[in-house]
DNA sequence: TTAGCGCTCATACTAAAGTACCAAAACCCA
DNA sequence: TGGGTTTTGGTACTTTAGTATGAGCGCTAA
């Protein structure tokens, strides 16, 4: 945002400088007034796109934000949350209990609960569900 | 693209139109013309903003394209493949036996076979190594 | 024409995953 | 401090997933 304002005051900078030069022509009746401020136009529609690109490849705009929203909607727990993200990561019962520092037992409490809310029959389609409802 | 030369061209005959409109005022000598330019020069880069940020949307940047070259370098073949995106999908082994027409033997010895390509214990950890890999 | 590869399928396992049901701590909140 | 929810864990069982191995078929390049 910073660097938006300071490009932004730059670029009024540099047109009215460049008013300043061209106004000797303008002056002189060579150069039309009209297109001064076309080429102005010109210049700062395409810095403006510049710039937007820029901040967009910067922070990706598909960073999938969570929908905390949804998360409450469906019911999910904490718990849950957790152990569907180490499903995501293609880790398995055990290896989710050893992480989370909990039994087996409990995952699969965790897992089978998911499965209901998220309405899936296996943690591969909870998965797919997941990302479409933008949960992971 | 043939809506950004539309709103392109009607963005120039606005702002001369303007300047038309405007032109009086300087004439008279209230209005000084660097804040015509000025205002023009804003107003074209807040526009060329809007418009890549509405490119940016309709079109996602992040469209992952299928890194065909990947596929070749592990060695998954056609049939892996579509047993791959079918993981991803979803679906038990028998239901992709049903959608691809073969027996769920098949699909295992596929899944097998593309497990041990994508060095993955799981096929859910053999979908998240895919997404990495921009396979799929 | 034969060796190699991809695709298919089967059997027989072992290992995970998932279900159902129960129950006891732990935690929060009114 | 009682009550609902979350978290934890267990047993027992069914269902998928995954491995290993072998084998037949069709295609293709040497």
């Amino acid at each position: 945002m910073k660097k938006t304002v300071f490009i932004f005051s730059a670029l009024i900078i540099a047109l009215l400088s460049l008013f300043q030069l061209s106004q000797y022509a303008v002056i002189s009746g060579d150069l039309k007034i009209e297109i001064a401020i076309a080429f102005s136009a010109i210049v700062c529609f395409f810095v403006g796109v510049y710039i937007s690109k820029k901040n967009a490849t910067h922070q990706p705009i598909l960073t999938k934000k969570i929908d905390t929203h949804k998360l409450k909607e469906l019911e999910i727990t904490t718990r849950e949350y957790a152990v569907l993200k180490q499903i995501s990561e293609g880790l398995s019962n055990k290896e989710i209990g050893e992480k989370l520092f909990v039994s087996e037992s409990t995952v699969k409490t965790h897992v089978s609960n998911l499965l209901a809310k998220l309405q899936a029959k296996r943690r591969t389609e909870a998965l797919k569900i997941a990302k479409q409802l933008q949960i992971i």
